[in-house]
DNA sequence: TTACATACCGACGGTCGGTCGGTAATCAAG
DNA sequence: CTTGATTACCGACCGACCGTCGGTATGTAA
């Protein structure tokens, strides 16, 4: 009665499954993606899936972990590469962590889709969260010295933080617009739509600050221009 | 076999039901609040329970429902009733509303409460939502007026009302946290905390309003003193 | 070859949300 | 006071689901 199956080593095997639960997720909400679908797509028995995770909510957990911890060291690193005033390392900051997010546009737009799924809101949460965690102390400390050196007048830091994060944690929407927009053919549109936005967001990020001197700068559009234009 | 219950109307046997869930739904998370253990806590049976409901989230939808739309009104009152300039009325709203809400605290902070809950993430989102559609269009037309009067001067009108919205989340974290600090005998650090609150939250409203004359304010910490001391 | 570790199997158990045929209380009409 | 329709209510039952468990097959090291 036994189907033979293939024999993995127990890495592989977690990753095929990851991969399997996080297309799954791309198309279902979460509380679809059954056991059974899972273990059909993979391949797998029942008893040789729960050998490698200790629950259905095991796999979202490993699969979200999968989707954002690239991103993690990234911050940190521009951050601690980048050099001159609070405005220059804030701008320089701005730039690293965009580029980085620009060079990882497709996956971060597939999570997003995911997150933004009816019947995935904790994994929105989750998602939201996991990533104000990790951004939160660099953000601070940019801020704190800034505010040390007299570049930035702020109302106070923590909620400058967290109101920056906020106002551009939209952003990512407005992209996946625009780059339909440019795809359907009006890549004037797609990059307008995309300018007025980065200048909007520059102008909030100034006043949250409260720039003293010289103002902190978003990326410019032309940056983006590769993303506007998709495989 | 039959055990003989009560026969009640259908709307006082839905209110019953809804009370009894709202009742568990602060304790348990609501994957936990089995649809078996609302039949045993209202004393109901799964076929009675189901003549009024059409499934376990009509319920939560209720409740929510119920927990959030006796505030509807209080916003768009307050503007309606509103005169003077923009500031003025802009400062009347927030009075108008936090009076209201401080006099409903009882109520918003259990709903706060469930919403915070692990496992209820998908009930944050709802109300936040939901809160956020009720108070949108007043916050609106009112940023928009003082933008039109000259006393505002706004980056964006849309993102300065998320971003307002945003920044007075918090605030009943806040007014928790000094309701028990108070109840603990330190009165004075419960209103130092609040009115440290709220000058930031005035503070941040004023920044993100832009206000080039007067300047828009928070109710004062003595409104809520009431609020320090409960039953 | 033996002994052990581990990748894997699938029948099974228990729980859950939801259905359905039936019963009894209520009420309006004759 | 009947009679008939409506409706609040009952609980056995259903299928889908997640997770367990005893057991098998494949590797690896002594």
């Amino acid at each position: 009665m036994n189907i033979k199956r293939s024999r993995m080593s127990a890495e592989d095997r977690r990753t095929a499954i990851l991969d399997v639960a996080t297309e799954l997720l791309s198309t279902h909400p979460w509380e679809e993606v059954t056991v059974a679908l899972l273990l059909e797509a993979a391949g797998i028995s029942k008893g040789g899936f729960y050998h490698h995770f200790t629950s259905k909510d095991d796999v979202l957990e490993a699969v979200l972990l999968r989707l954002t911890d690239a991103s993690t060291a990234a911050g940190q690193d521009v951050y601690e590469r980048s050099e001159g005033g609070a405005v220059a390392r804030f701008t320089a900051y701005l730039e690293g962590t965009t580029r980085w997010e620009l060079r990882h546009s497709d996956k971060i737009m597939g999570v997003i889709r995911i997150a933004m799924m009816e019947g995935n809101e904790a994994i929105f949460l989750k998602l939201e969260q996991e990533a104000r965690r990790r951004a939160t102390p660099v953000m601070r400390t940019l801020v704190a010295e800034g505010v040390r050196e007299g570049a930035f007048d702020v109302v106070d830091i923590d909620m400058t933080v967290d109101l920056l994060q906020h106002a551009w944690r939209m952003r990512w929407v407005v992209l996946a617009h625009a780059r339909e927009r440019s795809a359907a053919g009006d890549l004037f549109g797609g990059e307008t739509m995309l300018q007025e936005r980065l200048h909007l967001e520059e102008r909030m990020t100034n006043r949250l600050l409260g720039c003293t001197g010289a103002q902190v700068r978003m990326p410019r559009a032309g940056e983006f221009m590769d993303f506007l234009r998709p495989v």
